[in-house]
RNA sequence: GGAGAGGUGGCCGAGUGGUCUAAGGCGCAGCACUGGAAAUGCUGUGUGCUCUUACGGGCACCGAGGGUUCAAAUCCCUCCCUCUCCGCCA
């Protein structure tokens, strides 16, 4: 949620920030008007109240001293009776605005690019070569059924398509991997584990910005009002909801949570293997900043991502991406992305953002500051980084001539030394 | 799931309809006293919204949301959470 007073003062700033997103900024005008009018029936109801609070206290008074006080009570009640109007107006209002201001996406950083879509992104770094094979290099969807590490008809039976299932190896791979990202992340980036619930409350989502918008794409308990997390940043960036951080900044939280997804709307896209699907797992990153550093902290968070990828050896580009494929809550946003040879491809497995205050806003999440004040942090979060398509690009990447994987040395102590995964036997 | 007890400021804790402008204590900050400290004394110490050039006002907030009333921390209703006992359970 932007900040009410930004729209107030600096208006143009705000319409041209949501201009360059793609963004309308009809919904900021009417944020602007809508906040005139309350202030105006705040002003007002206040100065009734006044008045309402000292004749109350003469009744009082008059009472104890045995006089009759039936005209001051006429009167008084008189006066409730234009609260109670005004209050009703006020909270029509109120409610207008809340809605209007919860649609409204937040401003982009001024230093990315501008642009339509992500044809406009910028790359900013590219780490290794694209792997030279002495043979046509096979998707990981062959792969990972010559390895006999995916069963996805059976997990399409057992729930429905989307929702794989991984095997043996496969299982392991992807346990080793996660544990390699949470050792890595709280032993050399200074994080704090975080096991956190996997299922949420309306309040959570909306602390971090997926509702009200997002609630066709995600998994929703109608009987107890819960969610299942898209990811982990929300119980995770939640920690903190409705809090004084008691504890000097910065805070980075790290957590492996799975991630629920609809994905409405996206039917029939990428439909293959493991790409995108309902149910994956992911290790996110969150830090909670001193607003003066969010900038620089967002450098940090993705180079932690980043050595998750370098300490497996992957080849993999950097994105900035532009003012109009930020997502909703961000104001600057890099994506990274792996090279999956078997498709000729590049694979998002991390997008880490910095929302400024937009999300603590929501979230009512703030520090004190060196002058003791309460001021809402900076917030950001970096997928560190999702599985699928770390285990998608590390199957094509590390594929061998004889059909095997080379796992790479920094996860293999993970899986106690394996060094190769082999193709089974097959009924084909 | 059943029965009961609770939720008050940074913390503890009083308050069961009207100077509650929330007592008192602890903590914290400043000042005084001191060679310095402790102890002691004094003063101050929440958040949000709003009005005001400023100084400074006003309103709201006692788990959340409704209701009753001229007036609610206090009475009523719904919900959430915590604790105790019982039941069920990996």
């Amino acid at each position: 949620m932007l900040d009410i007073k930004r729209i107030r003062d600096n208006f143009d700033e705000v319409a041209e920030g949501l201009r360059r997103r793609g963004a309308a900024p009809e919904l900021a005008e009417k944020a602007r008007d809508l906040d005139a009018e309350r202030r105006r029936l705040v002003t007002q109801g206040d100065e009734l109240k006044t008045l309402r609070n000292s004749r109350s206290k003469e009744i009082g008074a008059l009472k104890k001293s045995g006089q009759d006080t039936s005209a001051v009570q006429a009167e008084v009640r008189g006066i409730g009776d234009r609260i109670a109007e005004l209050d009703e107006r006020l909270r029509v209002i109120e409610a207008e605005l809340e809605t209007a201001m919860l649609m409204i996406p937040n401003v982009p950083c001024k230093t990315i690019p501008t642009g339509p879509d992500a044809s406009a992104n910028r790359v900013a770094k590219v780490a290794g070569e694209p792997q030279q094979y002495g043979f046509q290099p096979l998707d990981h969807i062959t792969l990972g059924e010559q390895l006999g590490i995916f069963d996805l008809p059976r997990g399409a039976k057992i729930t429905g398509s989307g929702f794989p299932l991984l095997l043996g190896n496969g299982s392991k791979l992807q346990r080793a991997l996660i544990q390699y990202m949470l050792d890595m992340h709280t032993e050399q980036h200074g994080y704090t584990e975080m096991l956190p619930p996997f299922v949420v409350n309306t309040a959570s989502m909306r602390g971090t910005g997926q509702l009200p918008k997002m609630a066709e794409d995600m998994y929703h308990c109608e009987i107890d009002d819960f969610w299942l997390i898209p990811t982990a940043e929300v119980p995770v960036t939640n920690y903190f909801r409705d809090e004084i951080i008691d504890r000097p900044l910065p805070v980075y939280l790290t957590a492996y949570t799975p991630c629920f997804r609809r994905e409405a709307g996206s039917a029939g896209k990428d439909t293959r293997g493991i790409l995108r699907v309902h149910q994956f797992d992911k290790v996110e990153m969150v830090k909670f900043v001193e607003p003066e550093k969010s900038y620089e902290e967002l450098e940090t968070l993705v180079s932690n991502a980043e050595d998750v990828l370098q300490g497996l050896g992957l080849h993999y580009r950097i994105l900035e991406l532009c003012s109009g494929d930020i997502s909703f809550s961000a104001a600057k946003c890099y994506d990274i992305e792996l090279w999956a040879p078997g498709q000729q491809a590049w694979l998002e497995v991390s997008s880490c953002s910095n929302f400024e205050d937009f999300q603590a806003r929501r979230l009512n999440c703030r520090y004190r500051d060196a002058s003791g004040k309460p001021r809402l942090v900076h917030t950001l979060n970096g997928s560190g980084v999702a599985l699928p398509r770390l285990m998608i690009a590390l199957l094509e990447q590390c594929q061998q001539a004889d059909g095997s994987v080379l796992l790479p040395p920094a996860i293999r102590p993970y899986l106690r030394g394996l060094e190769r995964l082999q193709p089974v036997a097959t009924s084909a």
